[in-house]
DNA sequence: GCGTAACTAGTTTTT
DNA sequence: CTAGTTACGC
């Protein structure tokens, strides 16, 4: 794609830019009042930049990639690159397209680059639909927009609908029964998989099935297009299709992409690794006419391959675009010396890469701490007990401690010790709000309101509370629906219930008890349809809970979990209150499709205070003074998965690598001795990843020593330095003072008599001082018992 | 059609 | 282990 053929754009030059060696062009229009500047533009605010940021900011002649490493400034530049085009060359806002990874990530960079233009020089407050309004956003959300505008064409009309995971599961589900194939030999998942990569792709369903290869592929073809159809019966598109449709748009609707290419002067894209085909054809479509792409990205941070990322839209950047410019940022503000030395060394690994080395003036800072742990369970407990020591003693914020693993199911093991030790923290990930049960229940009804033609948000929607509707009515109901809309056209399975519900139809088997149901059914939906555009999305959620019975059915059930599930309702309209209070647009439309956008990520507290706990693809582009990389095994950390495929090592490797560059002062890794994972606990190997990290940089906090860390060479494994005296154990007291043990050796109490080690803990840990070691001792006759070290000796030492 | 019991399978990462 | 699905009896 990409290689336009308009060389260069040119209309006359610019001067006074002292890094536009191409000479490069600004035609901009001048809009609104808002001039060229006629005098010298103030450039001062780039001053801010080291020499290859100002550059990157403010380089314009033609395509622009820029490697920016792991905490060197990467959204400063971009940021600033905003406002340059703005400032310096009098684009207006609205004709630069930036995109962003996160919602979180655009916001950011919106406020940012409105801090660095003053108040009141950025449109979109108000209708983001209307001309001169921001385009920072991520892909998904650019394009729904786009679509929303013009997806007519493809298929879509303005008020479509996103659907998420289990609302394409439940799609699929149907169709699968439709064709009468079982779900237990062919599972939705592994179908919406297939299709999902196919969008990627951007691969339709007859060009799929022209090549399957294979019976599975065959199977999937077959489906595949009934897929869509639904789809587009109901008026709705998956997170694939935002991409694939507005690629299709773009390349069949020659006016609608010449239109977005005159209006896009500049195109930004973040975080370039990770984008896939589909993206990469959408970007490089509207960048083709004048060529002013600037992407940004770092092929040691692509991390997203599993979904279609492919590192080599920045790998083969260059080959696109044969006069790209080429800057890295290798200077790193974020991280001390030790942790950078680390981290470059894991990386260094990998093969596939660019090759790139990062350099701070940052100080060496302390090292960085090992630690192996007995079980998940006390992995925990050193983590929390660290953290604590960090908050407790040197009065450090909660929120400055971030607790990083590979799985989710790795979190309880940290809530489970945090909850025991009453310390808040707030977890990202796992199930998402929005995915919850409740909330998508009451959100089915808002999206009947909104898109009628959703039949999978209208039957959720009738099946929530129970209504008595199963497969047989819902059937009759269909029927209905289509007596009905011979009569009156298109009515819709919602015009056959409400044919039903008002005694237009009669079927058999519906009896007047369920045509009350439905007349309230169909009576809230009409009300809340009325009040579309006059009433305030909070108010119809109120609506929504009281009026169907949602939450009289939980109250009824009185368990302790349908109360959470009555708080989280609750909770729901909050997020529509603050959602109205904060967003440009109000409208419901704006609220749902905010709802099937938003990540974990982007509703991250920044206020409150408390421990940080997410997954380590979670952790992307944010930074925190202490990281704990947690349950670094074989396995785990690199996943078993990725052991088989091809690259899968080098992405885990990435993923480390992108974990450990997250921490600014301290960083610990640690790893456990065994792990329980579903009920079985088995002996863990220690990550490769550790081996890789050197030795020399590590300090060895644990009472168990690693065979591989420390055995290969006790002596080196010592601490370099420690220029803070932190709340990790201090090297002296632990080289000298606690006598190690490890769980199965024997030790003699003297009331309890001989015991086995099962397990160990620390707790007081301050610096200086080792802190108490608790030992949990199986004795013969008292069971098992937590004790102070001190209590026992191991059996046969001073000769017993 | 619903509720309970029993069972199962599936367990990476997410816009 | 546990959440989510299925089978069965009412």
């Amino acid at each position: 794609m990409g290689g336009g053929k308009r060389p260069g754009g040119g209309k006359g030059k610019v001067s006074g830019n002292p890094s536009d060696p191409g000479g490069r062009t600004i035609d901009h229009r001048t809009r609104k009042g808002r001039q060229t500047p006629d005098t010298a533009p103030d450039l001062s605010f780039l001053d801010d930049l080291n020499p290859e940021q100002r550059e990157a900011a403010t380089y314009t002649g033609g395509p622009l990639l820029v490697l920016a490493g792991a905490g060197s400034g990467k959204t400063r530049c971009l940021t600033y690159r905003f406002a340059y085009l703005v400032r310096c060359l009098g684009l207006d806002p609205g004709d630069i397209l930036a995109i962003t990874f996160t919602n979180k990530a655009a916001r950011e960079m919106r406020d940012r680059v409105e801090r660095l233009l003053g108040d009141g020089r950025l449109p979109g407050r108000g209708d983001p639909h209307a001309e001169g309004a921001l385009w920072v956003s991520t892909f998904h959300a650019t394009c729904s927009r786009l679509l929303r505008r013009d997806g007519e064409r493809v298929g879509l009309r303005s008020n479509f609908v996103i659907y998420d995971a289990s609302d394409q599961t439940a799609l699929l589900k149907e169709i699968l029964s439709g064709l009468g194939w079982e779900e237990s030999r062919w599972p939705a998942a592994g179908f919406l998989a297939a299709i999902s990569r196919a969008k990627d792709e951007l691969v339709g369903p007859e060009e799929f099935a022209a090549g399957a290869a294979d019976f599975r592929e065959e199977r999937v073809a077959k489906v595949y297009p009934l897929y869509q159809e639904a789809l587009r019966r109901n008026n709705a598109a998956d997170f694939d299709d935002l991409i694939m449709k507005t690629v299709i748009l773009l390349r069949e609707e020659e006016a609608v992409l010449a239109r977005l290419r005159e209006r896009f002067r500049h195109v930004l894209v973040d975080e370039y690794q990770d984008t896939n085909h589909a993206q990469y054809v959408f970007v490089n479509l509207l960048a083709a006419g004048h060529r002013n792409l600037c992407v940004v990205g770092d092929d040691d941070q692509s991390i997203y391959a599993w979904r279609g990322a492919d590192i080599r839209n920045v790998l083969e950047f260059e080959k696109d675009y044969p006069d790209a410019r080429v800057i890295r940022l290798e200077q790193n503000y974020r991280s001390t010396k030790t942790i950078l030395t680390a981290a470059n060394a894991v990386i260094a690994n990998n093969e596939r890469r660019t090759g790139k080395k990062l350099w701070t003036e940052n100080e060496a800072g302390d090292p960085i701490v090992y630690y192996l742990a007995a079980d998940g369970a006390e992995e925990a407990q050193f983590v929390v007990g660290e953290i604590l020591g960090g908050h407790g003693g040197r009065g450090l914020p909660l929120r400055s401690f971030a607790i990083l693993y590979r799985t989710h199911a790795q979190s309880r093991a940290f809530e489970d010790v945090l909850v025991n030790k009453a310390v808040p923290y707030q977890i990202i990930g796992g199930t998402r709000f929005y995915e919850r049960k409740e909330i998508k229940d009451v959100l089915a009804y808002l999206r009947v309101v909104h898109n009628p033609e959703d039949e999978v948000a209208l039957e959720r929607a009738l099946g929530v509370p129970k209504r008595s509707i199963g497969p047989a009515t819902l059937a009759r109901l269909r029927q209905a629906a289509e007596a009905v809309s011979g009569a009156a056209g298109a009515a819709g399975l919602l015009g056959g219930i409400r044919a039903v519900a008002t005694g237009h139809v009669d079927p058999a088997g519906i009896g007047p008890k369920l045509r009350g149901e439905l007349g309230r059914f169909v009576a809230l939906i009409d009300a809340l349809a009325a009040g579309v555009g006059t009433m305030p999305v909070t108010e119809m959620v109120r609506e929504v809970t009281e009026k169907s019975g949602l939450v009289e059915v939980l109250r009824r059930e009185g368990t302790a979990e349908a109360q959470s599930r009555i708080e989280n309702i609750r909770e729901l309209a909050t997020v529509a209150a603050n959602y109205a209070h904060q967003s440009d647009d109000p409208s419901l439309q704006a609220f749902l499709e905010n709802a099937a956008l938003m990540a974990d990520i982007d509703v991250m507290k920044e206020g409150d205070d408390g421990v940080v706990l997410m997954t380590v693809h979670n952790a992307k582009g944010l930074e925190f003074p202490h990281v704990f990389v947690v349950g670094l095994e074989q396995g785990l950390f690199p996943h078993s998965r990725s052991l088989e495929e091809p690259h899968g090592v080098e992405e885990e490797r990435r993923l480390c690598y992108v974990a450990m560059t997250r921490g600014m002062r301290r960083l610990y890794l640690t790893h456990a001795r065994e792990r329980t994972l579903y009920g079985y606990t088995m002996p863990a190997e220690p990550s490769a990843f550790l081996q890789e990290v050197p030795e020399e940089t590590l300090f060895v906090a644990s009472l168990l020593a690693s065979r591989r860390v420390v055995e290969r060479d006790p002596e080196r494994a010592r601490p370099v330095a420690r220029t803070a005296p932190g709340t990790a154990v201090h090297p002296a007291a632990t080289a000298s003072a606690t006598p190690r043990f490890s769980p199965g050796e024997r030790v003699i109490h003297p009331r309890w008599g001989e015991g086995i080690i099962v397990g160990i803990s620390r707790s007081g840990v301050r610096p200086g001082y080792a802190g108490n070691v608790h030992l949990r001792v199986a004795f013969a006759n008292q069971g098992v018992q937590t004790i102070a070290a001190e209590e026992v000796t191991r059996k046969g030492a001073l000769g017993v």
